[in-house]
DNA sequence: CTTGCGGTTTCCGTTGCGTCAACTCCTACG
DNA sequence: CGTAGGAGTTGACGCAACGGAAACCGCAAG
């Protein structure tokens, strides 16, 4: 018993393109390809292809259902893992749908009058570069008063590529405005989309250092204790060392506990 | 003041590639290009950039963004409209995740031993194509039965090319297939897995009928009651007719009542 | 003998850039 | 004054999973 590729397509309710697709990549080639380069398919593809449909309505991508049906990797750890990614994709998206449904709110109120509701605009950009005198002063002073977490950070940036230390670099200023376009807004830091923000600025000091509740305060309370950094982060927008400062009190408070 | 491309890429957070390539698209030029081709940004350019980036944290599309700083679409419409799509990914989102979790506890609570859920396999791709002369019967039935009915989806499917029809019938025949899935995966016809099936099923009818409750349930009494069509459906599944009646009952009782 | 059907391969397009590669221009240094 | 380096430029390819179109080929019927 021997099928055509459009057999197979009508029967599975796939294109005969997306056929080829699967053969051409590998993950469903057909049993046998006639001397005039037919494709004819038999019943072991069809159970191969009912796999493959079955997984890929899960969402799985085709590699991972290729590793799977390839014995290359167990179905419930790429499920759990898969499972994990659409958490957080769903999650991403319920906090989008949150701030896009907020803005719609805020336009409709001010009535398309002014909406430039960001003050300074031509000062927002204005960058983020701390003097390399400035930059070594402050790296000793930490290396005294913290020496483990100098140590652990010093070793992740070594890791770095100049590439990556650039990657980082652009990260850490994006997310500065992107606080500072909340700020100006007149979001309270407790906002989840404020507190989205800080999570990603954890997760990225912890790429140097994992602090606790308490040293997450306290490096919190270097954004407007320590003058130089204050300027910085003042120099984008006003008031934003108290706003970080007290966003990440509250991310402190909240999800650290 | 007049900025290199790099110390905008600074100082926005983007990278020089990203400026060129919204240059390439007409999205942001430069205010300036020098004799030796260096792009030039103004004032003006960086608060381009920031609306830019302000609306591409929405997660619009670099399209919708032109169109709207081109003032030839409205921001609180194009917002409405990308709400309504972050929605209905979420919920779809959402509906993956519950699938994907129940899969992986089914994987689990079987502990990896015999995971062919699905009955007579090699039965499930069997296609389904009723004989052309029982489709003329059926054809000339329903003009009988449902006159008004036949005639709007005569005028439907007249109105469709032959890809039109291909596609209708792909998409009929994979549905199927979804559906027998489900059902020998033993889900009950309540579950929203099930009804999100219903709904498409019924999306797909209105394309050239639209019933109301009672019509829709009458539809899916012709799924068991007419033997032609119950034998096509149990052909892919045993029980197949039956489960589908069942769970188009239930989509017209809370989804059409 | 032509027409038509059902195959085939090959290539472009989709989204928003990342990532080379190859080249030019300008400045600083020896 | 030659050259190394840095900052800029323009291509071109890659990604995920195919859709769609073009150009060609073999085989049966009218």
């Amino acid at each position: 018993m021997s099928w055509s590729i459009a057999d197979v397509a009508r029967m599975s309710g796939v294109t005969s393109r997306t056929l080829r697709h699967y053969d051409a990549i590998g993950l469903l080639p057909p049993a046998r390809i006639g001397s005039n380069g037919h494709r004819h398919y038999e019943e072991a593809d069809l159970l191969r292809l009912q796999q493959i449909l079955l997984m890929r309505e899960l969402g799985l991508g085709l590699r991972a259902i290729q590793a799977v049906l390839d014995s290359r990797a167990d179905r419930v750890t790429v499920l759990r893992e898969h499972h994990r990614r659409l958490l957080s994709e769903r999650d991403r998206l319920d906090t989008l749908v949150r701030t896009v449904g907020r803005t719609i709110a805020e336009l409709e109120e001010k009535d398309g009058s002014a909406m430039t509701k960001i003050n300074r605009p031509e000062n927002l950009f204005e960058g983020f570069q701390a003097s390399s005198a400035d930059a070594r002063a402050m790296d000793a002073e930490a290396r005294q008063r913290w020496p483990r977490a100098w140590e652990e950070s010093r070793q992740a940036v070594q890791g770095m590529t100049d590439a990556d230390q650039e990657r980082w670099q652009r990260e850490v200023t994006a997310q500065m405005i992107r606080v500072a376009e909340l700020m100006v807004a007149g979001t309270p830091v407790a906002d989840p989309a404020v507190q989205a923000e800080m999570d990603a600025h954890y997760r990225g000091v912890c790429r140097f250092w994992t602090p606790d509740a308490a040293a997450y305060r306290g490096l919190a309370k270097t954004y407007v204790d320590d003058p130089r950094m204050r300027v910085n982060w003042d120099r984008i927008a006003d008031g934003l060392a108290d706003y970080q400062h007290d966003a990440m009190v509250v991310y402190a408070d909240t999800r650290l506990g």
